[in-house]
DNA sequence: CTGTTAGCGCTTTCAA
DNA sequence: TTGAAAGCGCTAACAG
């Protein structure tokens, strides 16, 4: 492998030369700039991160923190977060790590390794930022969550108000005229965004004076279809008269579908149910799903212009709610 | 940030010793041992891995390298991997990559940064392994693509044979009656794969003595929902009496059905649907998809295996083909 | 504009 | 069983 010495001694310059052209110094003569660059593409040169994050104190790049591979909305923001940062002089690299990794501590090591300007969080736990944000010195942005509570001046964060978008799914199933519903989520104790969902959920009920009993109404999974389709077999055996279920994912309204199917029992027309996120999925499944639409755009968008700024302008950790919209789709039927 | 050094310093030790018991090295007296992991422990220490790598001749990782995140069948396979491969005492590294990156180039970086013992090529193109992989020293595996016609000594491959299902596909729907058939997959100048499978539907048509004119019966697109949409509606356009459709995918059957129903037109009754790849979505959609089930599981599994057999035992690298299923789902009807 | 020098944090000889 | 020292490839002062 060719090192930056070989091109040095290649080219007739020193390393510290062919290090300001790499990165694109403007103290360099254009003979300079113009020699080198023709020995590192003739070597087909390709500096070593290693070394140059060791030694960095620095980067110009912003890191994206993606908790969950299989998180379609996750996805869509992360595409478009890219989207936008590429336009920028900014870096972007996607980690992903999973969904039981502690999403701060990685943070804390990616900023001992790689030194970013900026990280952006799409989920994440307020319990682990809680405890170990303090060792981020980074400006940072939490997506999808909201990051007001914590108070960290370095942490702004954008999100969907859950507690109110879960409420409007319930309000919604109930206006058409559904009493006894089913809610499939996320464990209570695991998953903080559950917990808000879980709440809208709650308020819904007894604004509406419904009566609500967790351990008969609700199921908890993982966020996937294979989840969702034993915990809406749960459901079905806890309570016969079910006619409406909120599934806190499309994914799971759709893994929930399916047991309604193979229990033959029709969706809408037996069982309604709406989903959330409003992923492109909702739209493509049959029937399409009614679901609380993310704004996944308009969080990318807001998310890294706070970041940028955190960044550029030294303003203030701010923390937005993005409005969220009611995808009516097919999948609730009037009772 | 705590160093090695600070951990020497408190612990009375010198960086090397320290070095070692980081390394789980057996030349290190017990009690030196034992003091190191407390302090260690007590700073919650995590070594930096630039600098390991940087230093490190070999590291005990094996690097599985994912062309793309959104294919649902990767996604399947790499947690599949992820799952054998924690049973050993090799570490892995998912890295993802873009789709419209060349992944030898990318394999090339990785193995000169992070020096891994081993690599599993998830996708990938064959004509970029016919161009640099012979500067890849590393003992490496393609998954779900051949690399029998490369001949490279350190590239063993497992993958489902393309041809062969994509003919079956096509065979499945001729034998239900179908004459005009409309497919929908990947740029043919652009992907291997969508090259083999569309040479898997000539097969088909020929030895069933089927017309085919690519112009009219092929759809290009990117392998997503939206794609297939758009491709589904320009081959309707085309072909006024489709009675069927091979959708290469099933993200792309599902993008196709949306369509088609968007049109009026039913599943399977008016037109039928036959996807590729077997990923969970085809039974969970409705209805669910026909489609050719690559084993992911056995993919997964194989290609851990034989790139043991390259590592430890020094094997030859070998070309599996592993078996495919038709599942029948209940996407395509007899006319 | 360019070169010299001193490390970044770690592993790895080589001696002791 | 341990430590001293060299250096991985690169950047970042600091001189010139």
């Amino acid at each position: 492998m060719v090192t930056i010495k070989d091109i040095a001694k290649e080219s007739g310059y020193s390393v510290s030369t062919v290090s300001r052209v790499l990165n694109n110094r403007r103290d360099v003569s254009p003979v300079a700039k113009q020699r080198i660059e023709e020995i590192v593409a003739k070597y087909n040169f390709v500096p070593n991160n290693n070394a140059k994050s060791l030694k960095q104190t620095v980067s110009e790049t912003i890191v994206i923190l993606v908790k969950g591979t299989a998180n379609m909305l996750f996805a869509d923001i992360v595409e478009e977060i890219q989207r936008m940062l590429e336009k920028t002089k900014y870096t972007s690299v996607v980690a992903y790590i999973d969904e039981t990794d502690n999403e701060v501590q990685q943070a804390i090591q990616i900023c001992w390794e790689r030194k970013p300007l900026g990280l952006l969080f799409l989920g994440g736990n307020p319990e682990n930022f809680k405890q170990q944000f303090a060792d981020v010195e980074v400006p940072s942005v939490l997506v999808t969550n909201s990051g007001e509570s914590l108070g960290f001046e370095n942490l702004a964060s954008v999100c969907t108000d859950d507690i109110a978008a879960a409420e409007c799914a319930i309000d919604y199933l109930i206006e058409n005229g559904h009493q006894e519903i089913g809610i499939i989520g996320g464990s209570l104790e695991k998953s903080h965004t559950s917990r808000m969902r879980h709440e809208g959920c709650m308020k819904s009920f007894e604004k509406n004076n419904l009566h609500y009993e967790e351990d008969k109404a609700y199921a908890s999974a993982r966020f996937s279809f294979e989840g969702a389709y034993q915990a809406m077999n749960e459901l079905l055996d806890k309570n016969k008269k079910l006619t409406a279920v909120f599934a806190m994912s499309d994914v799971m309204a759709v893994g929930a579908i399916r047991a309604l199917k193979d229990r033959s029992l029709c969706v809408p027309e037996d069982i309604s149910v709406i989903g959330f996120d409003g992923v492109a999925l909702a739209e493509y499944y049959n029937p399409k799903l009614a679901t609380i639409k993310q704004q996944y755009k308009q969080l990318a968008n807001r998310s890294v212009k706070i970041l940028f700024n955190l960044l550029e302008l030294g303003m203030p950790a701010v923390h937005e709610v993005i409005p969220f919209e009611l995808a009516k789709g097919e999948s609730v039927h009037k009772i």
